[in-house]
DNA sequence: CCTTGTGAAGGGGTTCACAGCA
DNA sequence: TGCTGTGAACCCCTTCACAAGG
């Protein structure tokens, strides 16, 4: 028995998964400029960040260096993209097809990192049918079909706050385990459910705080 | 001599500061709602945090609370928003004019919360005196003259990965502490500038890692 | 000499638990 | 009784420092 159904984290800290993705890309443009090996200390200057972070970070998830010289930037790439499950795509469906809806339809940057937007959905009968990028609003409704047909496994929510919460409690219900949220608003989801804010109001609050003295 | 140069964070750990705007958030809609007193028990599952957590926050910046009643909703809710400087209006500039700026210009949700964007910037000198919004958009040039005439104390980048280096750098020049990077990267600023990065990239791929397994 | 991997030490934030007070 | 404010305990992440190895 490898692991208890419990074991949804392993034991890795949170905060060391919030890094892996920057290391990635930190990675991957290492890899373009075809750097072959990086230390911790090289890494930890691109990144902002210590060097003993960054290979106790990595230390979580296997041996990638070797003593002497650093890390195969390749070799490390691709293990850390295999840890992220960045090796498979990813369907999503986008709620709410207003102006920020359309915009993140439209946003060429998902799928380059494998991250498709594979449904659109809205509450308001005028939306409904209309063609925006390749996809065609459906009505809330269809979301569980949907979802299950096209193994939809991350919601990403662009409707006001006050639907917001309604429509994650959709989305979870459906058994989506991964929102995305473009609301403001910090949802309640039940454990086991991950949710990332995407909120530029609350990152400018939290500036000001600092502003204020100068 | 009240306090140091230094003393740019007083002794308030940074995270209780990224907290803060979310009870601003939660205060006003409880206000907005005509509540009256909240406890920090209550306040506590809105915001899915510990009571104790709450009160330790709040108890940095003064004694909000009234025992055996809680916190009068409206009284807090004004002192938060001063102590995060919300109480006057700020100033910034939007550097990059492509999709996702025009996006961000015709964003409407900046103006009621007090961040106005007053002025707009792009290197292509194709982009150059076009009308965006009520804006015209600038050359980089222009970059510190406007900064001081408006005074703009925030850089919002909205440039390619491969610029937002430079761009920043050059809002570092101009005296701008605080920056809103919507670009792909995690930019290297000196002591005392503060960066909010809005990355979904990011967000979505250390969602990833937990969806993995199952 | 250089850099990894890692136990151990250290530090900082969270939670506890209770005094204080309405 | 109910809830705040807060020192102290706790816990977890970060940093240190060094053995191991190229």
């Amino acid at each position: 028995m490898p692991s208890k159904p419990t074991d949804i984290t392993d034991d890795v800290p949170e905060v060391v998964v919030l890094r892996l993705p920057q290391y990635v890309r930190a990675l991957g443009e290492l890899f373009r400029q075809k750097v072959v090996v990086v230390s911790s200390q090289q890494l930890g200057i691109q990144l902002q960040m210590t060097p003993a972070q960054i290979r106790k970070d990595l230390s979580y998830f296997g041996r990638f260096g070797k003593q002497g010289r650093g890390y195969p930037v390749g070799y490390l790439l691709g293990e850390l993209r295999q840890v992220l499950g960045l090796e498979r795509k990813w369907n999503s469906c986008l709620v709410g097809v207003g102006r920020l809806g359309r915009a993140i339809i439209n946003y060429p940057g998902f799928t380059p990192e494998g991250f498709n937007v594979v449904a659109a959905f809205d509450t308001a009968p005028s939306e409904i049918g209309e063609t925006i990028g390749s996809l065609v609003v459906q009505p809330i409704v269809e979301l569980e079909r949907t979802i299950k047909e096209q193994d939809i496994r991350i919601g990403i929510v662009a409707v006001p706050a006050t639907k917001a919460q309604e429509v994650i409690d959709q989305l979870v219900r459906c058994g989506v385990k991964a929102i995305l949220n473009y609301a403001p608003t910090g949802p309640q989801v039940p454990e086991g459910v991950r949710v990332r804010n995407v909120d530029p109001i609350l990152a400018l609050q939290s500036m000001t705080y600092y502003l204020k003295s100068d």
